[in-house]
DNA sequence: CCGGGGCCTTGACGGACGTCAAGTCCCCGC
DNA sequence: GCGGGGACTTGACGTCCGTCAAGGCCCCGG
């Protein structure tokens, strides 16, 4: 079938989505039929700060950046969309123009929406707008959460984000010697140090600074982009303690 | 008519608020009668956090202060919801516990709705799904404004905070002397300054210190609660510079 | 093979701001 | 009226961290 051919890129965009899960597949056909995909290579803009973009993306493929910048030219990482997340609703929601610089980290795809499509999709499917509710609640909760904690030192705000980071599979190469041996959950940075210092309001000298503090203590052992949580639990200590 | 009398109050609670500003009027006296009025005096809670509360409120009268407490025990003030805002829509949304603990600033009217029953009416009415989105939508992008901005030293987000208030209504008592004269804009802080600074991610002592800076730049004069805005563009311009 | 640029780290320095403390003012209850 | 407590301000002090600078490492292109 051509069609389903042509279209396969955005129909297996449609199905992994969570926006549009409530759906069943034959809709899911038919959103997939109105996404319009795109491809980006590292460093492309899907749109800059103050654009009036008239779409919603969905990430297919890749990671996109998505920043702020102050007016006093200062720019800050506001977070990363990753397979699945979407960018753009604040501009669908308010007919407003962009808040955020979106930048390709990596090769992308993405499906994106007009306006007026998705407009239609929500008002003959509203398990859409439930699930676009569900999904700004958890990110205004995680914002609000980052932003109670922007005032904690340094230190705090990178364990926080390492205790926050999915942890490897242990593919262990040596041969599990006691059943009791307990191997430490390691972590590889998806992001620039760099990057992470900007998501958490702090800069890469303080970071690597905070990551030195944090080896010295016995919490963690740093190996480039490979953290090793020595002692999770003093990590989760450390939130707690004054 | 009784029924009409005893409802009065949830249902001009419901026709005053955004979120059912999509319904007719049939429709939203049908909401009210699902209201349920709760009037607290200020200090009291409407509940407080990590507390498994069904029900979602919408503000009639007064004011609700919405904080968060880290584990470290420190107690951060996120936003004042006011007459016609809601709250507890991250409990509706996730079915969790609340994350913020919610008090009554002053005497304060709110209409209730249990978590099913606006499970009901959203069903029924996608606008007001509709209307959610756009609300959460503006407070996602709101707090993510004062994230990016956590960093900022303080006068500059004193200042910013200044700007973003209402102002007064001048009544000139003293008759207008020349067309030409222009008075400055005056503006009334509705919180104390203690909790203002706490919703600027500092201390009472450092706000006062930035509110006395500002008034030594000639920006601003300081009266109890009242702030004259001298110099407006000055404060702009501190949001800018550097 | 060499040169440049970006990422990262370390050092030195200074300033912004959080903390502790004291003092004033005001409000409220006894 | 008097005492207590909370809000606010001001001062003194210490420190966290942002800035500037230098240097190492790696990658890539000439």
């Amino acid at each position: 079938m051509p069609l389903r051919e042509i279209h396969r890129d955005e129909i297996s965009c449609v199905r992994r989505v969570p926006l549009f899960s409530g759906l069943t597949e034959d809709q899911q056909d038919l959103v997939g039929a109105l996404a319009r995909p795109l491809v980006l290579s590292a460093g492309e803009l899907v749109h800059g700060a103050g654009e009036r973009s008239r779409r919603l993306s969905v990430v297919h493929t890749g990671q996109v950046k998505l920043s702020r910048t102050l007016p006093s030219g200062h720019r800050r990482l506001m977070r990363v969309a990753g397979p699945g997340q979407t960018l753009g609703e604040h501009g669908f929601l308010t007919g407003g123009p962009t808040l955020e610089e979106a930048e390709a980290l990596t090769e992308t795809r993405l499906c994106v929406f007009s306006h007026d499509d998705l407009a239609a999709l929500v008002a003959e499917h509203p398990s859409i707008a439930l699930q676009m509710l569900r999904n700004l609640g958890q990110r205004l909760a995680e914002t609000e959460r980052r932003l109670a904690q922007s005032t904690l030192e340094v230190d705090v705000r990178v364990a926080d984000y390492l205790l926050d980071q999915p942890l490897l599979r242990e593919t262990s190469d040596s041969a599990p010697a006691t059943a009791s041996s307990a191997v430490s959950p390691r972590l590889r940075l998806r992001l620039s140090k760099k990057d992470i210092a900007s998501i958490l309001g702090t800069t890469p000298e303080s970071m690597s600074r905070a990551l030195a503090r944090l080896t010295a203590s016995g919490l963690i052992t740093v190996d480039a982009d490979v953290i090793t949580l020595l002692d999770a639990t003093g990590l989760e200590a450390l939130l707690a303690q004054d």
